[in-house]
DNA sequence: CTGCTATGTCTACGACTGTAGACACGCTGG
DNA sequence: CCAGCGTGTCTACAGTCGTAGACATAGCAG
């Protein structure tokens, strides 16, 4: 009851440098994809690890690197899409309707790609982790040719509704039923998915790159 | 050749306020598009007008308002998508794949949008701007039920492209042959606007979780 | 117990931001 | 001609940003 400083709960932090810099990392991740990168400072990152600022910067070496950890860390655990072809229009509809439910605020990596991606610096980080972390993984996945582009394709589209309905909150999908967004989202994907009809089989006369 | 200081070509800036707030509004719609809300300073939006950067907040009160302005101007006079359902599907993908090209940059509202959202106050202008330009109008030209919807989720997959091929700049989607684009994006889109077999598509103006 | 080193904090700096008030100047009405 | 007013600029001020160097302290080795 006096002015005891130490804090009641979890532990006082015990001077453990690996432990630091995970929470400090951790906070990285959350304040990086609530605000953006230009939008959360260090001493917001710091202030969410229970540390000063200067000790962001003497684990991470700057604001910059901090931010491609945080990202890397971001993008590797998720399991973006199903890897199963026959389940993944349905379990990446399913899955994507789910968590851009108006009341659920995960810690999605698309948001953080689409609240920092207007810095320079950070959309290059960004991109180099999409292709490390999902895009290889996801051009296995789909059956087909083209395989690349159609996944990025499928990325476009997963963060384009993240956008619309979680960071500009457009009011008509912001509230579309979770069943209706996921029939329209699985029609969708589906098309992504079966490889198209694509009259490209024969190579028309667009500028030649026949793109592998 | 003398230290004749009025600019070539254009006026020298014949204090006509009317064109002087053109000007700023003009280069406030190029600055934001190019660095979004937060990288654009009012200093850097004057430089681009000629002017300093207090008469900016002399003729639009602040940046915020200034901002609002631009994001007016910028959706304004454009067909985002066809107003003829017939040709939207193959009309918006063509344009859509010809204006995110890799050597093509416009100045384009979606980019306008993709570069600002992080800022919370920017998105909620952005949001605004959207519902008063294109929202409504391309909600109308959506043939069949749950038009609003289904048009934001066409919104949403343009600003994914624009987001993947133009700011992240993933390099598949990238350097996608625009041909090949072009066929992939007429098949999502008509997707949305053919009324699809929605299930629950009999009733209206339920904007409750009714279905399912 | 004593001292050393890793771990964490404090103070501060230079640059940049948006914005406010005072000042200067060009154009137009007499 | 010259006075006035609208148009544009200058200086400045709080505030925040990322970052650097000096300082303090906790926990373990001896």
């Amino acid at each position: 009851m006096t002015a005891d400083t130490d804090e009641s709960g979890t532990a006082p932090r015990r001077r453990d440098a690996s432990a630091t810099r995970e929470a400090i990392l951790n906070s990285a991740v959350e304040a990086f994809t609530r605000l953006g990168y230009d939008g959360a400072g260090v001493r917001e990152v710091a202030g969410g690890a229970g540390v000063t600022a200067m000790l962001v910067n003497r684990y991470f070496g700057s604001k910059e690197q901090l931010f491609a950890e945080a990202v890397d860390r971001s993008f590797a655990p998720r399991t973006v899409v199903s890897d199963d072809p026959s389940e993944l229009s349905a379990q990446t509809a399913t899955t994507l309707a789910a968590r851009t439910a108006p009341d659920a605020n995960d810690l999605d990596p698309f948001l953080l790609m689409l609240r920092s991606a207007a810095n320079p610096r950070a959309a290059e980080i960004i991109r180099a982790g999409i292709e490390k972390h999902v895009g290889r993984r996801l051009a296995d996945t789909l059956p087909g040719p083209h395989a690349a582009p159609r996944g990025e394709l499928l990325l476009a589209l997963i963060a384009g509704v993240w956008l619309m309905r979680k960071v500009v909150a457009t009011p008509a999908l912001s509230g579309m039923s979770q069943a209706d967004l996921t029939r329209q989202l699985q029609d969708l994907i589906e098309v992504l998915v079966d490889t198209p009809p694509a009259s490209s089989g024969d190579d028309d006369a667009s500028d030649g790159i026949k793109s592998l």
